[in-house]
DNA sequence: ATGACTGCAAAATATTTGCATATTC
DNA sequence: GAATATGCAAATATTTTGCAGTCAT
């Protein structure tokens, strides 16, 4: 969707052209989207900083909101924890990857191979959406426990 | 883990085996999962059926077994549907597809590419799960779309 | 007898639904 | 003004927790 972080009127002009009516809070949401594009926010993340700007705004509105946006494909939902949902603006193919240590979401700038068989199949079923999830230590978790190790080592 | 769906006996030694007491539960709820491969139950639905046979059975129960075959990785859990957990006794690499129709969940017999990059380092983070979540319209439900359109366009 | 496992009830968390009110074009 | 969106409260669904009782060694 778009790259660069809009203002609201460009916004506003974005979601008439997909068919939906840019109402306050559908513009707040989208903005807080965008603007925290790659933290894969929860509900309730959304919730707990946008109410404080907006009030009064229900968790329901956030629901709603979210579904329909992940329905016309402007932002699309994350299982990879598997205890709640998450979204994210950024709807480039790329997929995630969920440290165990720290808890991060990170993006994977990888091309999924599934999607390169013949025009969408795989086994025969047409695929739609393509999700990577891999999960392990991240990159910065691995390198803060090797300086730990390091220090206990010299002491 | 186990290919051919086993008795008790074997069942009880392969326990053992994971240093997992082998007690009745675990060997029914173990019994099940291979017996129901590849279709990857929620715990509700193997609370539901199990506790007609082995009462009194806890959900609760059902809840700590499934947690600790996890983390042994007797099975692994799935979260392709973002509204529960399911579960799988094939752990063997591979991944599945969600029919946005029918709502079943597929097993595809790929592996997966990303497994292969260098020791099991993927952009520096290390990789230690796997899940390749493809969701859309499964081959039998595109099947019976087109005949359903052929026996409409005959009238 | 010790330690681990089970099961009930209650709590916690996440999400959905029904309906009255408010807003947008 | 008609259609749609919002927000509250209550309902539902899923999972976790605390604790007492039970089982196996």
């Amino acid at each position: 969707m778009i790259k660069i972080i809009s203002n609201m009127g460009e916004l506003k002009k974005f979601l008439l052209g997909k068919g939906i009516k840019p109402t306050y809070q559908r513009l707040e949401i989208l903005y807080y989207m965008l603007k925290k594009m790659n933290s894969h926010p929860t509900v309730d993340t959304i919730y707990e900083e946008l109410y404080l700007k907006i009030p009064p705004l229900s968790k329901t509105t956030v629901y709603n909101i979210l579904k329909s946006f992940v329905e016309k494909k402007i932002i699309s939902a994350i299982t990879i924890t598997g205890s709640e949902v998450r979204y994210d603006a950024n709807i480039t193919p790329h997929h995630h990857f969920l440290c165990t240590k720290c808890g991060r979401i990170i993006d994977l700038d990888l091309k999924c191979p599934f999607e390169m068989q013949d025009k969408n199949r795989v086994l025969g079923h047409r695929v739609e959406e393509v999700h990577g999830y891999l999960k392990g230590i991240c990159k910065e978790c691995l390198k803060r426990r090797k300086n730990e190790i390091f220090k206990r080592n010299k002491n």
